[in-house]
DNA sequence: TGCCGCATGTAACGCGTTACATGATTTG
DNA sequence: CAAATCATGTAACGCGTTACATGCGGCA
């Protein structure tokens, strides 16, 4: 298995796109990506563009701005292009899933029942904040995608956030009947 | 935020139900655990006991056996449940999900279609093998819980991975009748 | 005036995996 | 006979975050 190096792949697939910055590549991850790969660092980030321009996979264009801060526009080679193809070739293996607020609910024995509830409670309306936003996303990326499907695997990944919010609520909800039922039973 | 440590308080957490080895710690994440935060390896879990011994959350028995392995049994402390106590109570921040395959998806649009849908079918399938499972230990658990219900948040844990499963499932199921769709369209 | 967005980066640290090293017993 | 399970650990490395450091322009 070794190296992958997912990140290096996610700014070369970015990048496959079109030239950008640094900052450029951070704020797409987190517009687009972010649904499936948790959001990467600044200081992830900037190493890599200057990795990716040291092999080769890069090139790098310097902005000079008098009011503007300075932009350095990476540029994508064929060598950049190979290597992201290969890697996107391969068959996936990596799956991180990391939730603490579902963690602390795994060890809810150990806590008053009213504070497990007020915890679900807590995953609920974030998850249901959360799919507001995502629900604008959808809609005017679906409009978008009936002209010209260039948008279409973003949609896609979008529409996997709406599943898993949606889910997130469904299971909320009914965690939180259970554990009232339990209380009503608790206090008769 | 600093650290968290949140290998330490899984540790804790599942020292606080009974004394157990390494060993244990493993095989315990990966049956309960695992639904809500991705396995822990070897090499986090000896060290991170070492430590709590040294710190004096945990202590440990040393068990010599003649036809089995030593086991090196460890003990939560008093100052042990007290820091786990603290750790509980605190809100939760990390979330963290990184998948692969769907990352892979995302970049569709430089891949044929075709492989696309065979990623997604990948996916669907995966999901269906582990529905499979996640459904028998979901039934085993609702028989114990209705007698005694030390394993109510366990089970909680297994429904949230069913939850997110049927969502993986369905959305699947859509991504693939949009794209071979769009399939259809591109031939005709 | 103070915060947000734009824009760049580095250094220290902590988190976590993988590979290595060992060896008995049980199950297919 | 081979593989899995039980059982321990270390060392090297890579992944990733956080804090720090800098500075302009626009908006409330």
């Amino acid at each position: 298995m070794a190296k992958d190096n997912t990140t290096k792949y996610i700014i070369l697939g970015l990048l496959c796109h079109e030239a950008m910055t640094g900052y450029d590549v951070k704020k797409q991850m987190e517009q687009m990506i972010s649904y499936v790969w948790s959001d990467i660092s600044f200081g992830q980030i900037y190493p890599m563009l200057a990795k990716l321009e040291e092999e080769g996979l890069a090139t790098k264009q310097v902005e000079l701005n008098e009011d503007s801060p300075t932009r350095k526009i990476y540029t994508i080679t064929d060598k950049g292009r190979a290597a992201f193809q290969t890697w996107l070739k391969k068959a996936a293996e990596k799956e991180v899933f990391k939730h603490e607020g579902l963690l602390k609910l795994f060890f809810g024995a150990q806590m008053p029942l009213k504070e497990n509830i007020k915890r679900l409670q807590q995953i609920k309306d974030q998850s249901a904040v959360q799919m507001a936003t995502i629900d604008e996303a959808v809609q005017s990326l679906l409009s978008v995608v009936t002209k010209h499907d260039d948008h279409l695997y973003y949609l896609l990944m979008a529409m996997f956030g709406q599943h898993f919010l949606r889910a997130t609520l469904e299971w909320s909800d009914e965690a939180i009947e259970l554990l009232e039922n339990l209380q009503q039973k608790n206090l008769s």
